[in-house]
RNA sequence: GGGGGCGUAGCUCAAUUGGUUAGAGCAUCGGAUUGUCGAUCCGAAGGUUGCGGGUUCGACCCCCGUCGCCCUCGCCA
């Protein structure tokens, strides 16, 4: 119990408040001390307000006010004052008034912070995930969190218009080998065996469509035990939706129906819907990467054919083995300096190409660079094919196709970040269509793109069982501003299409009853049409706010490695729990990093 | 698993490229200060330079290993 329980909020006063008598509740953020009269700024939600404490008013009460430290947690009762013309603060909401203190609880005393809770993150991100209360304190972090409520609140506000259920599905699943690698946990009813977190609801909710709930939807956490990135955790939320009878532009309108909503309701952004449509094979021929930043007009130019004959072995000898040459021309990029030239070399270099070829556009030909390895009319020929101008740079990559186009487009990303090329402030959504239906695995052998339900198209059915890495899939990526916020298919919802594509990737009839059957026995008794998509809730509260990590949209992240550093989670167990669940562990790992 | 960056006071950083007493700002503590809002001024305290080993007359600096944080490739249907 306290008395001073608060009647306004530390954002809410306003000059037309004055004389008022009030109660504030909340964090001491300030502190200026003139001997006599003291400030103090405090600190909600909601805002800050500045708080005076004068002798002349109540000494003792001054007094007390002395004690206070950052981070203390108290209850102010005062009067409501305009403050002196030349007093007023500009650009703070409750700047034009104080609160002239007439009482003062304490609710709680603080340690000095181990870093200042201000609105620059002045503290690393270690210290930050350490002290992640503190951090989410920062004004920053709390805007950070209300956009993540105010983008899920106008998600489910457009599903429910639209008519989707909102149900939920299962965490503890079974384990099914193939696709992210699962966390597992152990069942101690059920000695040696286990449960699988869900990677997705993608099972229950196609079976939510079998079993009639046409048009579900699910705001829903994910687990993956992947590698972790600036955009990945272990641990994320999706946008979750299926729908029956419908085809891909009916999957499409309702997501881009939702997508606008929410930019209306938290950015005031009225997207042009429906967007626009690239195919995969675009996508990478033209930008080296299945979720390009459309932002920028900086093309991939494929110059095979100029290589084949090229006197440069570079290049000849590259699609003699049948690999490809790209380039990409910078516009006005011949400022870089050899420095930095070399820096994409290096990255280049580390994602496995053999090296970058460059040029700078001088003279009205090329120099700088290899231009010495090629003759006139070569040169002539590749700033011609790739529009170059005087002080332009000229980057090639010449290796196996895949690794030419991600060399290719990583660089092209990177290039238009460095060199700011994108428009700022620009929302340029889009879908990324006819995806490959498999990918050579391991040993050549096919492997599903996007997952074993989605349905091939119909013109590349025949294809499946001769050619299948040309037959292209009912999948849709959903692109923004380089990222992908999500994708999803149109399903397979015919049983025999299910087992000649579960044929394709090699699956015995064993292994499909063992880890489909109960998918495949519920397609025996009226599967509808259906397909759906998921969207990284995450990445998407990351891209509204311009930022570029997932760690700052969500609320309790893991770092890199996959610990929570305010927990120290993951940690070990007492033998008992063990016991329980049948478990013997094996030595630890060298690297010590048992719990 | 591979490539790269970083690790120095509670926090954020510096240290003339190997030279002897490792500095600054903020925070903390003490003092001064009656209109500030990153208050100001004076003073104090604060260090196993992530950890272990090596090279050297001498290591924050060079080498090897290791741990941690970040970026990235693989991986993530």
């Amino acid at each position: 119990m306290y008395t001073l329980k608060r009647t306004q909020t530390c954002g809410a006063l306003r000059a037309s408040d004055a004389g008022r008598t009030v109660i504030l509740n909340g964090w001491v953020e300030a502190r200026r001390d003139f001997g006599g009269v003291l400030f103090i700024d405090l600190r909600d939600r909601y805002g800050k307000t500045q708080v005076v404490f004068r002798p002349e008013v109540d000494a003792a009460l001054a007094e007390l006010a002395q004690s206070l430290r950052f981070e203390f947690v108290v209850a102010v009762r005062g009067v409501v004052k305009a403050r002196p013309a030349e007093a007023v603060k500009k650009g703070m909401e409750t700047g034009e008034i104080e609160l002239e203190a007439t009482g003062l609880e304490i609710l709680n005393e603080s340690k000095a912070p181990p870093f200042e809770v201000t609105d620059e993150a002045a503290a690393s991100d270690e210290m930050r995930l350490k002290y992640r209360y503190l951090d989410l304190r920062r004004r920053p972090m709390q805007r950070n969190m209300v956009t993540r409520h105010r983008v899920l609140a106008a998600f489910r506000e457009s599903m429910d218009a639209q008519g989707f259920l909102d149900l939920d599905t299962p965490i503890l699943i079974k384990n099914t080998p193939g696709g992210a690698r699962n966390f597992l946990v152990p069942s101690r009813l059920w000695p040696h065996q286990f449960f699988a977190l869900a990677e997705s609801p993608q099972i229950f909710k196609q079976l939510f469509q079998v079993a009639g709930m046409d048009r579900y939807f699910q705001v829903c956490k994910c687990y993956r035990d992947e590698d972790l990135r600036a955009d990945r955790q272990p641990e994320f939320t999706q946008f979750d939706l299926e729908m029956s009878f419908v085809d891909e532009g009916d999957v499409q309108a309702a997501v881009e129906q939702a997508v606008s909503h929410v930019f209306q309701k938290v950015l005031g952004v009225t997207l042009p819907t429906p967007f626009p449509r690239m195919t995969y094979a675009e996508a990478m021929d033209r930008y080296g990467s299945d979720k390009p930043d459309i932002r920028f007009a900086l093309h991939l130019v494929d110059v095979t054919d100029l290589a084949r004959a090229s006197a440069f072995r570079v290049f000849s000898e590259a699609v003699a083995t049948g690999g490809i040459v790209k380039g990409l021309c910078v516009p006005g990029g011949g400022t870089m300096s050899r420095k930095e030239i070399d820096e994409l070399t290096t990255w280049v270099k580390g994602v496995g190409a053999k090296g970058l070829v460059w040029l700078k556009g001088e003279g009205g030909t090329l120099g700088g660079g290899s231009a010495k390895n090629f003759s006139a009319e070569e040169l002539a020929a590749l700033r011609s094919r790739l529009g170059a101008n005087d002080g332009d740079l000229l980057l090639f990559v010449a290796d196996e196709r895949g690794r030419c186009k991600v060399a290719l487009g990583g660089l092209r990303t990177m290039l238009g970040q460095k060199l700011k090329l994108v428009k700022e402030g620009s929302w340029e959504p889009f879908w990324v269509v006819e995806f490959p239906m498999f990918e050579a695995g391991p040993e050549g052998r096919p492997q599903a793109k996007h997952h074993v339900f989605t349905s091939p198209m119909p013109d590349d059915v025949a294809l499946l069982e001769t050619e299948p890495l040309k037959v292209r899939a009912r999948a849709y990526d959903l692109v923004l501003n380089g990222v992908e916020l999500g994708g999803g298919s149109i399903r397979i919802h015919r049983k025999d299409l299910q087992r000649r594509v579960l044929a394709v990737i090699g699956l015995q009839e064993g292994d499909i009853r063992d880890k489909f059957g109960f998918m495949l026995d519920a397609f025996d008794y009226g599967a509808p049409p259906h397909g759906g998509i998921a969207l990284g809730v995450d990445r998407f509260v990351m891209l509204l706010l311009g930022l570029d990590s997932i760690r700052d949209v969500i609320p309790f992240p893991k770092t890199q490695k996959g610990q929570c550093l305010m927990q120290s989670a993951p940690g070990g167990v007492i033998p008992k729990q063990l016991d329980e669940l049948h478990i013997a562990l094996k030595p630890a790992p060298e690297d010590g990093r048992a719990g």
